[in-house]
DNA sequence: AAATATATGATAGTAATACTATTAATTTAT
DNA sequence: ATAAATTAATAGTATTACTATCATATATTT
């Protein structure tokens, strides 16, 4: 994908100490990426990773004040790479039908190239995103963290697809509804797509996730 | 709702000792309805169970292997119950239009009467479905899971409603996906309404979600 | 080069979780 | 009344998700 040396600044409050600022930080994040795609979340422990980055446990606590702080940290981390993508992928396009193309497609796909420059591996944190992030947000503390801003990248992004919808269509009642449920439903599809097939209708290499909700959204606001 | 004394009967698999068959047991199951919905599932343990049903944890783990095996239980309580509305809700209606409409009604609006016939408290269980249900598939053993059904239920209800489906429209490429995206979407929105609201477009009193989806589902099909 | 500050590491400790095992008491069935 | 089954009580284990303390290494300033 795109691949200019971009640089992603996540809110403060959303680590203790910043983990691009060290070695170790950037360790930190990078081999969590890992660990959590191979073990999965809950299996995730910062006395794992101290292991593995030859590191201390205390010392990761030094950045994050937990695991799930870590997690909610590469979940903004990804939703402000996509809104640079989004940003990329939709100035400069005169007509609102194919800004709002090009954004349901960055939304739907599935990441396959990782841009390297970074020590965050993207193809990775999709797949973190599509199977773990639900466990940051549905979770009893929501109200409190959502006041601090835990979830404003995501927000943010939905936010400016909608306003695209509108540009498609100003009348469409529902254009935050509509974006939410296809990004949302296009990380299920793929997770199901792997684990309950029976609840989707992919076909290899025939990309119908992306084709699926393209079709949606245009005939649910074209009518 | 419907207030038949209907039976669900849960698949063996489900369970160590079926709760049904006993005083303790069916406390356990309605007791952690109430608790898991009080206190999120992470927070809820069997030793508060035991407490709360002024009994032993041990004699607990007699009926549930563990707090995950009782939410797959309270899951496919749920499904089976929607399945049994939802063959209820479309027998006998000649249309089939009106039957998806029906179908679609079921699947995306929220539970407000407990048919207080049974143990189980519908309202509660159908909170626990939206708030707690992906902490159930969103494991890493998900496929030995659903090779020993522990998702059936869920699927069955799935393809039944892609059935009607395609009897509206005999030529539509993905109606499981717009199915299973309508149910998952339908929960998120509930969800999003009370602690990410600027995700959707919710108005109080005006069923904006039950709209929506019905709006899409048929617009989707239908062109 | 010495003094100081900062980052990291090593070790230990805590309360809670998610169980398992054993044995005793109680209830139910025959 | 006795046996069988169920439940309760108690204890114990390995692991988790941290916190606290202190030592050491590295970098910065003087």
């Amino acid at each position: 994908m795109e691949s200019l040396p971009i640089h992603i600044t996540i809110n403060p409050q959303l680590y203790t100490k910043n983990p691009e600022s060290s070695d170790l930080g950037r360790k930190i994040v990078s081999k969590s990426i890992e660990m959590i795609d191979q073990l999965g979340f809950e299996s995730f422990t910062f006395r794992k990773l101290g292991v593995a980055i030859g590191s201390n446990e205390s010392s990761i606590y030094r950045y994050f004040e937990s695991k799930h702080a870590l997690l909610v940290y590469l979940i903004n981390w990804y939703w402000s790479w996509i809104e640079y993508n989004l940003v990329f992928a939709t100035t400069n396009v005169p007509s609102s039908e194919e800004k709002l193309k090009n954004a349901i497609d960055l939304l739907t796909r599935e990441v396959k190239e990782d841009n390297s420059i970074s020590y965050i591996n993207e193809v990775l944190l999709n797949k973190i995103i599509i199977s773990e992030s639900a466990k940051a947000y549905y979770t009893k503390d929501i109200d409190e963290e959502n006041a601090k801003g835990f979830y404003k990248t995501y927000k943010r992004v939905v936010q400016r697809v909608s306003a695209i919808v509108l540009e498609v269509n100003p009348k469409f009642e529902f254009p935050n509804m509509l974006i939410s449920t296809v990004i949302e439903g296009a990380h299920h599809q793929r997770y199901f797509s792997k684990h309950l097939p029976s609840l989707t209708n992919v076909e290899e290499g025939k990309n119908n996730i992306v084709r699926f909700y393209n079709d949606l959204v245009l005939k649910a606001i074209t009518l």
